[in-house]
DNA sequence: TGTACATCAGTGAACGCGCGTTCACTGATGTAC
DNA sequence: TGTACATCAGTGAACGCGCGTTCACTGATGTAC
């Protein structure tokens, strides 16, 4: 038998996500450190002393929005890796699946791409740590993978790690070059990521020639 | 003879600068939409009012910023084309001389850095515009210096643009992690940096091989 | 050079406003017996 | 099942504060003659 909260539970938790849910939405607009908590509140339909029962602050809740995020990215994360073939044809199919994979990210979670590349870098330290830390785990899933491949014979541990930093890197760049795209242009943005991808394959492919 | 701005013109000048250096300051720590007209004003001791003499509003004051911190990165840039060679051993020398640069870069302009980081993708919409249209510039003129060297025989200009949007992305990415870089391991990011550009240069002198 | 008037960068008081946080509260849900 | 008490998510009034913006001003600098 699975666990069903009470009746109490399950309506907090639901003005928690009702919360996260408009901050999202909010910040599409402004960076977190310019959003109020009377904001988030007022958005929701709930008294402003309403939020304390769930966050300590707004930084606060960016980090809950930070784990929300990346664990959906984690879900495509993982199947993008699946999609990983190594295959005889330098990956084309694989780069085509990838940046595939990666425009449908964006286009249905777009608030939560334009959060974490906005505040990557932003201005509250707490936030920017916990980004920090994810896409540095990403980087380490996708070196593993990396490992796996017969492609990665002979090649040593920093590099491999810095070529996955690169692949994590070019994801998040790219999913934030599709955000940004003026409406329609979106596949010119896509294949601009591909070759950009098959120049990566090409160097992977050359990189132990000359020992 | 050049022109001597009167005493009144010298002094707005003077001014102008120190509310500039001083929002610069302050943005090292919070992002532009969640910095005051009165916290700048306050750090440079000039009366709230005295603002309006000089910019409209913070935007206003953003986008002269961006100004400011792209001259000087252009500067560098300059730099750094003159220092591409497109040499006989694979241009290792060019890339420990353009990762030299940003290091330098680095050092001498952090809060530009940090302010291009993090503005890059901020909440401000005018200021994001402006910073995307300088590294498009910036892609350009990368773009025309690639398409000058004789590596680039064969090349298409779709391609040789996506290899400039990889390098500027690539400098601007690198300054940022260098900035984040835990004191004393700039030596291992540098290092890291290396190696992408590498990555990057093998995969430019493959980019013909399958036609 | 001296005088009379114009310009305008910076001032300081005043304003209305929304902010984050505190506090004692209410009333539905949960629990013990 | 029913009753008595405990818990606690959400309320609403109140607070002090700093914000952006307005306005009429001052006095040093600039200009015309």
């Amino acid at each position: 038998m699975s666990h069903t909260l009470g009746i109490r539970q399950a309506q907090k938790q639901k003005t928690r996500q009702a919360l996260l849910d408009a901050a999202l939405q909010l910040l599409e607009e402004q960076s977190l450190s310019s959003l109020g908590l009377r904001e988030v509140t007022r958005a929701v339909g709930v008294a402003p002393t309403a939020f304390y029962r769930h966050f300590r602050d707004m930084a606060d809740l960016g980090v809950a929005l930070v784990e929300e995020a990346l664990d959906s990215l984690h879900t495509t994360l993982v199947a993008l890796l699946a999609a990983t073939g190594d295959g005889e044809d330098d990956g084309e199919e694989r780069i085509a699946a990838t940046v595939e994979l990666i425009v449908a990210y964006v286009r249905t979670h777009p608030a939560h791409v334009r959060f974490i590349a906005r505040e990557r870098h932003g201005g509250v330290q707490a936030v920017r740590s916990a980004i920090g830390d994810q896409l540095t785990l990403f980087a380490q899933e996708v070196k593993d993978q990396f490992a796996r491949e017969p492609g990665s014979a002979g090649w040593d541990e920093d590099d491999l790690l810095m070529l996955a930093r690169m692949y994590v890197d070019h994801m998040v760049m790219t999913a934030s070059a599709l955000l940004d795209a003026v409406p329609g242009t979106e596949q010119r943005v896509a294949a601009g990521a591909r070759r950009q991808l098959r120049l990566l394959s090409l160097g992977r492919h050359h990189w132990l020639d000359e020992r």
